[in-house]
RNA sequence: GGGCGCUUAGCUCAGCUGGUUCAGAGCGUCUGCCUUACAAGCAGAGGGUCGGGGGUUCGAAUCCCUCAGCGCCCACCA
């Protein structure tokens, strides 16, 4: 049946097996007897696109999961999607302004129903991308972080968490993003380095008296031409002098000590402020003078907070000067900064600037710089879930692979910080939180998973019986996303609506965790922290870090750089199973991985290289009355071993999560051993037939090695497998049992591998004097090898005979395996002098190296230290060294 | 400013608790082959004193110190 292309295409067949597989629901699963293996889907942004990172990511789960289905447990892959709560508003606002709606001109019913709209448009289609690739999720189980459960379960936990007392309400100095205008979590900011200005401020002595005091303090004190004193503060935000209420010092720094106690006038405000000292401030820096303005500093709030101070807030929620500054009103921060820059120039009052490198926090989603602000946000109390989490990671109760993560996680947990859940969106989950008036003035809270719920705690805890539900407020925030994805394992099997349900007894805890180190704490740490809050169990036992994606020469892979391929466009260009393959290649858990195109090309040539073996057994002709030939019963019994031991190296290498190694052994195994040297060995002649019980053999090899593969590359193993097993309608090779390792017979690997390079010897041979495969040649020994491989090395080397114990011929040409020499007579004559050479160079190594370790035999030390199989080996190694140099020297003589 | 990690062949990497799995793999390179499974292929070959220096040891890519370069994470120096 040669009805087969030489070429393998995938796009004949992907879709075709997608469709299979699914038809028959062969990803499907249900709790049974089985044990579980589960894998929850780090979930893409609903409104995203698959790129490489996901690609890698989904592929190694899918390996994972694959792999668990053939060692025959019921692997569960759950997908589903994020609502990616600021991302998916941030780009609805950018959508209805490109039609000129803002936001502020809809209610949130309407905002909700043009995000909704752009979630049902942009929504999910990286779930099917993901099919391209070949993923075997449960598709009937896809979830998403906002649909009913999770939106109900989030809800639940929050009230819990009220009534725990771990989640409270407070005014914070927060991460404040004007461009959403809500908070975000320190998380979510990010630094960059950025060539700004230092400003070198004059603020004038209040009340100065003139008196021009004398002595040492005239070298440090600044006095303006008419003799006025001043301090100078350096300052990166000139704009922000409006909220100054204090100036600080170091009570150490002699430098400005004259000011201890002194007030100073903020300049062009105008504002007499009182200079306080605190340790805080670096005498070094600047002039030791810090400007304290505490509602938009992290430091300077400390500072207020510590000494009493006025908070002026200055700001907009959208960046812009308020009314409480009472200047520059309605300017944009950054304008702001150049117009009083300008003014305090013009007014005198600007004593420099300096360039400034400075870093900046800039909002993750839009990039924009964050402002510390004062607000009142949610937040959650960590003390309490850092102590539950960090000692599973750190008894490896929790596996992290690569291990180094471990200690990444445990530093960040000892300095964990109160997590700030909630934003001022409205794409989200709503807090489920009430206000109302207590009718004594009092605005009351009250936290509840229904309005129901909370009109009938409001009633209670008011004692107002009157209250209706129309009395009530709930809270315009939504939640941070990650709180509803910090419960995505549970979730996933309604572990917090139904606690203790057949699912989430039997899939959880989960069996790995395929993510990225970057959401270490985003996610993976709070998912910890969930699962033993509300299911009192790890919720996974392997976390696999995978690496970021580069491009060849190093780079991010990012849609700016336009630097990353599509992965569709791959996939339609190497195949499926040709694109996992490149990137498995490259991809060692916890490492960057270098991506070139390269390496899809060598899993596409892989894809090729197992068809076009196919194609050739599948070819022969099987004759059941001729008898194996000897040469054929060596090489199954060789390839059974050598596929044993790579059995065994593939279950250790996945035990260690080492897939990229993984498959390079069964890459190796198949092109290598199985296509390079065993279908050599059992080919038969052209267009003779093959023995049944050879073809059994090479039937029952072909079909191992398309399961081994199958996790990786599952197209085209189903494909090839439909023609080597008896395969009934809705079955599949993802069912089809791992092969188990057997016990390896070492001895017949050690004595082909022996053969293999006598073989490569005569090939060399070949290669050198240019004599064809065609022609026979006669190998002489110089002594004995074993017999079983024999028939092979004649075989393979295309002898007319084998002869032992010659007589070395110096006319011939001559190799050496080991200390074993062979010859091979030529007919034509050989080039004395180039033998001669090639001999020479040869004896000059061996008798350096000879030197080197005769050298340590006499090193009474070291015979004495080191351990006797040491010492014997290189006692060996010296014999060897020997006797190669003698026969080697035997033929030089004889061609001389 | 703290912490973690990296530096081995042209490229990407493997080398666990020091000694025949110690200098390896894949890709690339070079040479010769369109040999009826496969040129997306076959056969053969070359290529690194393991970042520099020092130390421990009979023995170091492997352990220690130090220098240099690179990367990542965390952090409130205006």
């Amino acid at each position: 049946m040669n009805e087969l292309a030489p070429k393998y295409n995938p796009s004949d067949v992907e879709d075709k097996w997608y469709t299979y597989w699914t038809e028959h629901k062969l990803f499907r699963s249900i709790p049974d007897k089985r044990e579980p293996y589960t894998i929850v889907i780090p979930p893409p942004n609903v409104t995203g696109v698959l790129h490489m990172g996901h690609m890698l990511n989904n592929t190694i789960q899918d390996i994972l999961v694959r792999r668990a289905r053939m060692e025959g447990k019921n692997a569960l892959w759950v997908p589903g999607t994020d609502h990616a709560s600021i991302s998916t508003e941030t780009k609805v606002i950018a959508k209805l302004a490109s039609e000129g709606i803002k936001k502020t001109d809809l209610t949130r019913e309407q905002f909700l129903e043009h995000a909704w709209d752009w979630t049902r448009k942009h929504g999910g289609i990286i779930l099917t991308q993901l099919r391209k690739l070949g993923a075997s999720c449960d598709w009937e189980r896809t979830a998403f972080t906002m649909d009913e459960c999770r939106s109900r379960s989030v809800v639940k936990v929050f009230c819990d968490l009220y009534e725990k007392g771990l989640i409270y309400r407070g005014l914070r100095m927060v991460n404040w993003d004007p461009q959403n205008r809500t908070a975000i979590s320190d998380d979510e900011v990010f630094f960059v380095e950025e060539k700004t200005k230092l400003y070198y401020l004059r603020y004038y002595l209040a009340d100065d008296d003139f008196s021009g005091e004398t002595g040492a303090e005239e070298e440090i004190v600044h006095r303006d031409s008419q003799g006025r004193r001043y301090a100078v503060v350096a300052t990166t935000r000139p704009e922000t002098i409006m909220g100054d209420t204090a100036m600080c010092i170091n009570p150490k720094d002699p430098k400005n000590a004259w000011l201890k106690g002194k007030k100073v006038i903020v300049p062009l405000v105008g504002r007499v402020i009182p200079v306080i000292e605190d340790r805080y401030v670096e005498i070094d820096f600047g002039t030791g003078c810090l400007k304290v303005t505490p509602a938009h500093d992290k430091n300077d709030y400390m500072l207020g907070k510590n000494h009493n101070l006025e908070s002026i807030d200055i700001f907009n929620e959208d960046g812009t000067v308020s009314e409480t500054a009472g200047m520059y009103v309605g300017m944009d921060r950054f304008d702001c900064r150049r117009k009083i820059s300008e003014d305090l120039q013009a007014a005198g009052l600007m004593e420099k600037i300096e360039d400034y490198d400075n870093k900046i926090g800039l909002s993750e989603r839009t990039k924009v710089p964050i402002e510390p602000r004062l607000s009142m946000q949610w937040f959650i109390n960590m003390k309490h879930f850092a102590s539950i989490a960090l000692s599973p990671v750190m008894d490896d109760v929790i596996r992290f692979v690569p291990e180094k993560y471990k200690t990444t996680y445990r530093i960040w947990l000892e300095n964990i910080q109160d997590w700030c859940i909630s934003r001022q969106l409205w794409w989200g989950h709503r807090i489920p939180a009430y206000y109302y008036n207590d009718g004594e003035g009092n605005r009351r809270i009250v936290v509840a998973e229904t309005l129901e719920d909370a009109v009938v705690k409001a009633r209670r805890d008011s004692g107002i019986d009157s209250l209706m539900a129309s009395d009530l407020e709930q809270d315009p925030d939504a939640l941070d996303t990650w709180f509803s994805s910090w419960l995505w394992p549970i979730t996933l099997f309604n572990g917090i609506l139904d606690p203790d349900n057949e699912e989430i007894n039997y899939y959880y805890p989960t069996a790995t965790l395929v993510t990225g180190p970057d959401i270490i704490f985003f996610w993976v740490a709070r998912m910890i922290m969930a699962g033993y809050e509300y299911v009192g169990k790890q919720p996974f036992n392997n976390v696999y870090f995978t690496g970021i994606v580069r491009d060849s020469i190093g780079r991010k892979m990012s849609k700016s750089l336009g630097n990353s391929p599509d992965p569709l466009d791959l996939i339609a260009q190497y195949g499926a199973d040709g694109v996992r393959m490149g990137l498995m290649l490259a991809a060692p858990a916890g490492n960057d991985i270098i991506y070139d195109d390269k390496l899809c090309e060598q899993g596409r040539n892989f894809c090729n290289k197992i068809w076009n073996a196919f194609r050739l057994v599948k070819g022969w002709e099987v004759d059941d009355k001729i008898a194996q030939p000897e040469v054929a019963a060596t090489a199954v019994k060789w390839f059974e071993a050598k596929m044993n031991a790579t059995l065994a190296e593939v279950k250790d290498l996945f035990a260690k999560f080492r897939l990229n190694e993984a498959l390079m052994a069964v890459y190796r195994l198949f092109w290598d051993e199985f296509s390079s040297w065993y279908l050599e060995m059992v080919k038969p002649a052209y267009q003779k037939p093959v023995d049944a019980k050879t073809y059994e053999a090479t039937i029952h090899f072909f079909d191992s090695l398309l399961r081994m593969l199958h996790p990786f590359m599952p197209f085209i193993t189903e494909e090839l497998w439909q023609h080597i097993a008896q395969r009934r309608d809705g079955e599949s090779i993802m069912y089809a049992p791992m092969p188990e390792a057997g016990v390896c017979d070492q001895q017949i690997i050690a004595a082909i591998d022996n053969a293999k390079e006598i073989i490569t010897g005569i090939r060399a041979v070949r290669a050198q004097k240019n004599i064809a495969q065609k022609e026979t040649l006669e190998l002489r020994i110089i002594g004995k090898i074993e017999a079983i491989g024999k028939a092979i090395i004649t075989k393979l080397a295309n002898l007319s005979d084998i002869v032992e114990d010659a007589a070395k011929d110096p006319a011939s040409a001559s190799f050496m395996v080991g200390t074993m020499e062979f010859n091979i007579p030529l007919t034509s004559n050989i080039d004395v002098a180039a033998e001669i050479a090639r001999l020479e160079k040869e004896i000059a190594y061996l008798e350096g190296f000879k030197a080197s370790v005769e050298k340590k035999l006499s090193n009474e030390r070291f015979v004495n230290g080191a351990p006797a199989a040491v010492v014997a080996n290189e006692r060996n190694k010296l014999a060897d060294a020997t006797s190669k140099i003698e026969a080697m020297q035997a033929t030089l003589k004889a061609l001389k």
